[in-house]
DNA sequence: CTCGTTTATCAACGTCCGTTGACTTCTAAT
DNA sequence: ATTAGAAGTCAACGGACGTTGATAAACGAG
């Protein structure tokens, strides 16, 4: 037990709040959780909540943040973008604390959930495209990649639609790694 | 001028209420929209909401059904049955008294609409597919089109991503309609 | 121990919302 | 015209919520 705890005690009481405060809008969203919920799971008064985090917004802005780590597309077999996509996508919204479950529940009431969403479903998937098609391309590619990635997530995790539940995670990989690769790498309407 | 209302009063503010309850419950989603908001936009006292509808829930649940009338697969070329559903689920999601629009938005936060919600892409999705596949599969295949059509709702209406608005019906069709022919008809992962 | 600073508690304010009930106005049949 | 019933108005209640400020407790440096 060389050190214990050197860190201050608030930044331990505002890290609770965080985690409670990721959980809580991960499985309900934005709306349906009050800052006394956020504050009771935690055992922390409410106002502690104000005083760390400005507000209710101000909280939930931070347990929103994450990085999305896109792999680099560059580094995989160009057949198999589609399934690494998918494989990723599913590992992220796994973890519960992982900020993406909850911009999910929140995104049709939360106006920051929102615009969190379309920044990563718009810009990133279209710039990690970009490595590997055209940049005009790119962005209605990234647009096709985003509707299955998105519905797939609505279906798994927001509705629970029982098929969609039962199914592994490598049956999906497979099946929709390979409406991806699609959307990658085939040919585009006109 | 041979007949003018024969409808009593009573029926023309439902219906006012009704109306203006769709098209505020479309764009805000359950939570977002007051009884309040309600009755301003019809130009009738918010008691009445409660006095015709019971309460915020039942009018919610009122301008939430609807008749999701899919389109008999067999009458429709085995391999052309996906373009057909995408069309028609394009067209359902265009017109802004259609229900289903309200669901979209109010799915992830009230429990009527993410119950109706899976029951229309559980339910009467795989019992239209059971048309045309092994029962057993019919389960299966009917949560991966709903994925994919959820997903280009979710782009299209509440996310509206650019390169997803922009794309038109027709592209739509070709593209996302490619994708559930292979969730309809093709091989399945074991 | 003393004292200034940080951290936590508590009660309350102001607002908004769904809902209610008393009351007025309108309508139509006798 | 009278009157019963339907339709609409209005103010208010009771509760939940985000947020605040005053106050107490815990802590660490001197």
């Amino acid at each position: 037990m060389a050190e214990k705890t050197r860190t201050p005690k608030s930044a331990r009481t505002r890290a609770a709040l965080l985690e409670a405060a990721r959980e809580l809008f991960a499985e309900r969203g934005y709306v349906k959780v009050t800052v006394r919920d956020i504050a009771a799971k935690a055992g922390i008064d409410p106002a502690m909540v104000i005083r760390y985090f400005g507000s209710k917004d101000g909280i939930f802005a931070d347990a929103a943040e994450f990085n999305l780590e896109l792999p680099d597309l560059r580094g995989v077999a160009r057949n198999s973008i589609g399934e690494a996509l998918t494989r990723h996508f599913l590992s992220i919204w796994d973890s519960p604390d992982a900020g993406l479950p909850v911009l999910l529940r929140s995104a049709s009431t939360n106006e920051l959930a929102n615009a969190r969403m379309r920044e990563i479903f718009n810009k990133q998937i279209r710039t990690a495209l970009e490595a590997i098609a055209g940049p005009d391309e790119a962005e209605q590619r990234a647009g096709l990649v985003s509707s299955q990635l998105l519905g797939l997530a609505v279906c798994r995790y927001v509705l629970k639609l029982p098929p969609v539940v039962r199914m592994s995670k490598e049956q999906l990989v497979k099946t929709i790694g390979k409406t991806l690769q699609q959307y990658i790498t085939g040919r585009l309407p006109r």
